[in-house]
Order: structure tokens, then sequence, then C-alpha cells
DNA sequence: GGCTAATCGAGACGGTACGTCAAGTCTTCCA
DNA sequence: TGGAAGACTTGACGTACCGTCTCGATTAGCC
């Protein structure tokens, strides 16, 4: 009874093939970082799979979703470590998010990425609460760490802070592609660790 | 003999039509923000403008640069007002960014216009030294009352900083699509004014 | 013992269900006369039917075999009645093809059944031995009757002549869509038992 | 002034490619001839004839009416010669129907083209109209003298006389594949000429 | 006033990618 | 083993843009 519930349909048919599911993937993946992803098209991704365009198209609706999920879903979320100060916190937060931005299918993927989301409504709804919702995590956890340390005050725009931080390595990094250094991290998390700290 | 030193080849021919020119750039605008980015084809701003293909390609290299002039350089930049305060300085900075990105035409163009600028080499260098050339100005000149203040130090990242503030105006207001309240500005300006300012 | 000799081999495992036969072949004569022969897919046959699209496989090669047993054979060939003339059982034999060709599901079918058999080097061998068949049987009997009565001599091109009569029949029929009067049978019939009678 | 009146709209924009028109056809009967109908796709054929598809489909709508300009409109329409008997007229016209339907591109395209026009209402009405019109005019040249001669009746049934004589080369010759003896014309006109005569 | 030359609107040109559809085969679970 | 379901590869469909080209017709500066 509780089967019948939680799969009120039970899977009819040839079930998808996952090698195929992996293959299409590494090929958009692989595809997006050799040309691009404007040249990366769907049926260059499909050829270089082995496999059908139906077979991509039943999967992902566009190239928007597949390339978003082959080159960023990949990398587990961080586990948002505890530094012990607000600053030191960020820029552990902003080390991963540049690691994650300054990959090379990444920085490839994603100046045409997110104006593909942003031109669909549907998509542009995602970006906050998939596209940066991992990162959303860590922030709101180190601000709780920082406001129980005394360091920042409750009621700090989250979503704010959030945006400036993305926007910033994402024009830094991926849009005028500036090799991030070593310390692009410590810099950032400096200004905004600053700008946001009590008193 | 000056004159032909500066112009060497006389116009012959046929002089370019400027109210071409003008209906093109027009209808570029007018497009973009009825259809979006991608949508907004050259061969439909020639129709709406009344003019052919070639007329359009002779003017500009493609889609991008014509949005670009469409949309981005009908506004003049601000004098840069002194406010007497680093954080006022960056205030005034930031609303007339904000203004700018926040027009239609712009939320409609922005994304797709730094994709194509950023897959294309040529137009990639351009980001800086052209799109934010303006707004790197400004910040310039609002460090230096403020070193001049003793408010901040010399030798502060400028290109970060900028890449901050616009990346944090684009990711809030041109890609999640966030209308921007009337404190946007003042907010941001404080976190990254206290961020950068001495002590 | 004798049984095994004839089914050497027993059928094993589950039959296959007539039911399925039936409501495939009729599903197929129904989607012909709705859509037309090159709109009525086998996956939407298939779909009709309640069946999926092997078991169609299984018991015809292609659209071609399944449209034309589901169409033409249906019908019982008539026992080609004696009139007591050549003209009169022309008619006889021309009105039983004019009501075969002019079924609905059969000027539907038709040209592209044709055009599918003509393309197949087995399926266009098969035009004369199986299509005609019937009409060829006919053809003879009168043929001979009309020897006997002396009315045609023998040594007659039956082949041609029965593609004069299927070819005709075809193309104002089938083709060019004429509604058969009453009379077409008739006229056809004296054109040609005149045209191959004796004197 | 009269020009202008015979010219009401004066061609504008880049005239079409005289040479790009005659590959294309050349390049349809060919792959007509060397594939079938059906396989012959109208990618390949622009691809042959070094073009793109958007030419072939500026010009014809589609494959039936291209291939039908490619295979059947190229041989000038017979003068209908006068050879003083009905049989006789039958005989050289049917020559020429014969030969027309026997060339390999016009065997190769006639079942699938045929299927193409009967199943689309705009084009199954251009089959009389175009498709059988030379045919028909003969037909009735040869009608005409014959009643002058004595030998026919006014009033015959035109249309149905001549979709016998299409049908029966057609049937005998594109259909079931007969490669046509050199007496085809002279038996088919034998049977038709003495089914009309008069008495 | 003729000559030269570039620009104009229009639209055809060879390409490339799109997203859909059908064909015929294969792979799962269920009877 | 049969059957229903549906995923699979392949390949054609007809459309839309791309950026270039070719027309005839302007519209200037130059001799």
């Amino acid at each position: 009874m509780v089967n019948r519930m939680t799969h009120p349909s039970a899977p009819r048919g040839r079930p998808r093939d996952s090698r195929a599911h992996q293959a299409i993937l590494t090929a958009a993946a692989e595809l997006v970082a050799e040309l691009g992803y404007a040249a990366a098209s769907i049926g260059a991704v499909a050829a270089r799979a082995g496999v059908g365009k139906d077979t991509v198209y039943r999967r992902w609706p566009g190239k928007a979703e597949l390339v978003y999920e082959a080159v960023f879903t990949r990398t587990e979320a961080a586990p948002a470590p505890d530094t012990g100060s607000l600053t030191g916190d960020l820029t552990a937060l902003l080390e991963s998010l540049v690691q994650e931005f300054a990959a090379p299918a990444a920085t490839a993927a994603l100046p045409g990425l997110l104006a593909d989301f942003a031109a669909d409504p549907d998509l542009r709804a995602r970006i906050r609460s998939e596209f940066l919702a991992p990162a959303k995590d860590g922030l709101v956890a180190v601000f709780e760490r920082a406001v129980r340390r005394g360091e920042a005050d409750p009621g700090l725009p989250v979503d704010l802070v959030l945006d400036t931080l993305a926007g910033a390595v994402f024009f830094h990094v991926g849009l005028v592609g500036e090799r991030p250094g070593p310390q692009l991290a410590a810099q950032l998390a400096a200004i905004v660790g600053r700008g946001i700290e009590t008193r």
C-alpha cells in the first residue's frame, strides 16, 4: 500500500538507458568546453554521445537545462566549514565558488547559460531556487554562526549579499576572463566581510 | 595638406544616410525590449527600420555591437558628483548604474549581450575597456577623493571593486529580474564602502 | 504422427491473440480512411488498436502489406457471373472492380499503396500475382466463355486487357477522384468489349 | 507606358539564379532515377545541386511539384500527327505516351508522384489540368479528325478514354514494370480504337 | 553635365541548427 | 513465448537566421 502511494505509476516500457544519459552529459560538457556554449549544438552533442537527437530531447527540454546539468550539478555542495570568523567563513565559501566558476567548462558555459536562463521566464525563476541554492544555504549557515558570535546583526539582506558575491565572481572570472589569483577569494571576503560585520 | 593627411581618402560616392543609422538603432532597441535579445534578429531590425540588411552590416559587425550601441551608449556618463563621503559617492555612482541596468531595454538586452561579448575574444576585451569604462572613470575619481580625505588607502583593487559593483547589480537586477528598490544603491554602497574604507 | 510431420514445431509459448490481429486491421482501415495513406503511421495504428508496435511488425513487414490486407482482402472475390455476352460479363466484372476501388478506404489507400508496392522489388512482383489475381481469374473465365461463344479469339493478351481495365478504373476513380457514375462500368465494358471481340 | 501595364510590379531584389534552378532540376531527376522517388529527399537534391535547401523551397512547395517539373515538363508536347485513321492516330499518341512513361526517371518517379498528387487536394486537381493536359489536347484533335472522317461519333467521353489510355500505360509500364514492347502502343490503339469507332 | 563610386532597399544565395516526426529494432515487466 | 509500453538510432522534414552577394536605382564629389 505504501509503495502504491509512493510509486503511483509503475514504470512501464523499456527503461531509459543510463549509459546514454551519462554519455550525453559528458559530450555536452566536452563540447561546451571545446567550442563554447553558443557553438555547441544539441545535434553535435547527440552525435558525439552516439545517440539520436530525440534521446536528448526526451530528457531535457533544451540546451540550457542540459548544459546546466552537465556542467554544474556534478560537484557536491561543500559542507560550509566553520573557520571561527566571518571573514574566514566567507573566504572558504568564495573559494569554492571561484573554483566552480573557474573550471574550463564552467567559464565557457556560464555567460551563455545565464543568458538562456534569463530569457525564459520558467528558467529565470530557477536561477535563485536551483543555481544559487547551494551557495545560499552555505551563506545562511555562515551568517547564523556570525550572528551567534556577535560579528553580524540578524536581518542581513542575504539575497543581496549572495547576488553580490556571485555577481562579483561571475563578472571577474566568468565574464572578463580574468584568471583568478589565489588571493581573490580572500580579497572579496575581506571587503564584503568588513562591509557587513557589526559596528 | 594637413587635411589630406588626416583624411587621406576623401569620402567619395554617396554618403551614408544618417536617418537610416538612427532608424536602425531605434528599431534595435525596440525589438530587444519587445522580444528579448535572442529573438531580435538582424533581419527583423532591418525590416522594422525599413532598411536592407546590408545597411546594418555596413555599420556594425554583428548583433552584439549594434544592440550595445542601441541600448547603452545613449545615456551620457554621469559627472560623478562629490557628496563629501565615500559611501555617499558610491551611492550616487551605484544609483546611475542601477538606473542604467534597470531600464527595460537594458534588462532585456544585458544577459544575451554579455554572453555574446564573452564568447568573442575581440569583444571580450572590450567589456572592460568600453562597457565598464565610464563607470571605472567615475570609480577612480571617487577613490581619489576618498584617499585625499583619508577615508581610503591608495592601492585599492579598482578593477575588482568595479567588477563587484557591476556584478552585484547585474545579478540582482539584470539576471534574477528583481525590481530594484530605492534603497538598493545605498545598501550596496554601505557594504562595499565600509568594506574598503581605512581601518 | 502425421500432424507432427505437418507441424514439426509445436507452437510453444503464448499463442498469438487473434483479437489483436483484428483490432489492428480495423484500426489501419479507419486511419487510412481518416488521414490518408501517407499520414497513417504504424505507431498510430498500433495505438488505436491498443497494441504495441512490435505486435504489428510481428505480423506484417511494413505499412504496405498491412494496409493491403486491411483494405483489400476483406471482400470475397465475386464468382464471375455468366450474363451470356462478353460485354455483359465485362460489365459485371468492372462493376465489382469499381465498387472495390471506390470504397472510401480504398480510394484513400490506393495511390500510396501502389507507390509503396512499386518501390519495393518484392512487393512489385506481387501486384500481378496477388493484387490483380482475383480480377485476372474472373477475366480469364470471361474470355473462355466468350471464345466458346465465338465472340472472341483465343490468344487475347489477357494481362494487357487486365492492366487496361484496372488502370482505367484506378486513374478515373482512385487518382482523379471522380465519383463513379452508375454507367461507368458499362461504358468501359462497351469500349473494351467491342475492342476485343471477333471481327 | 505599355510596359508598365504588362509589368505592374518591377522585379526588385536580387534576381533568382537560373543556374541554380537548372542544377536543382537536374539533381532531382538524377536522384529519383538512382534512388527512387521516396528515397530522394529534398535535402539530398539540394546537396547534389550545390544549393541550400531554402533555394529549393523558394521555388517549389514540395517534392511532388519539384519532381514533376524535373521529370515530366522537359519533353515538348508532340504535335499529334495525322496518320489518316483513328487507330493510326491513337497509335502515334500512345507511342509518345509510352515513351514518356517508360523513361527511367519517369518509371521511378511515377507511382510515388501520383500518390503525392492524389494525397493533396490542390495537387489532385492539377492532375487533369496539367499532368494530362498535353495528352488530352492531342486526344481531342484525334477525335475531331475521326469525327470528320466519319470514323467516330461526336460526344465521345474524352476524359474517360484519356483515363483509360493513361491508366493502361501507367499500370502496364509504370507500375508492374513491364518493359514495353514495340507493339504495345499498337495493341492498345487497336483495342480502344475499335472500341470507340462508329458501328 | 557626364563620370565615378559608394549607398540605398530588396531579396536570393549557401550554410547550419532548430525541434518534430516516423520507421523499424530492442529491452523492460507482466501474463 | 506473447504482448503492451516505450526507449532506442537513424534520417527527413520544413523553418529561421546567419552573413554575403547581386540586382536596379540614388546621390554625392570630381572633372
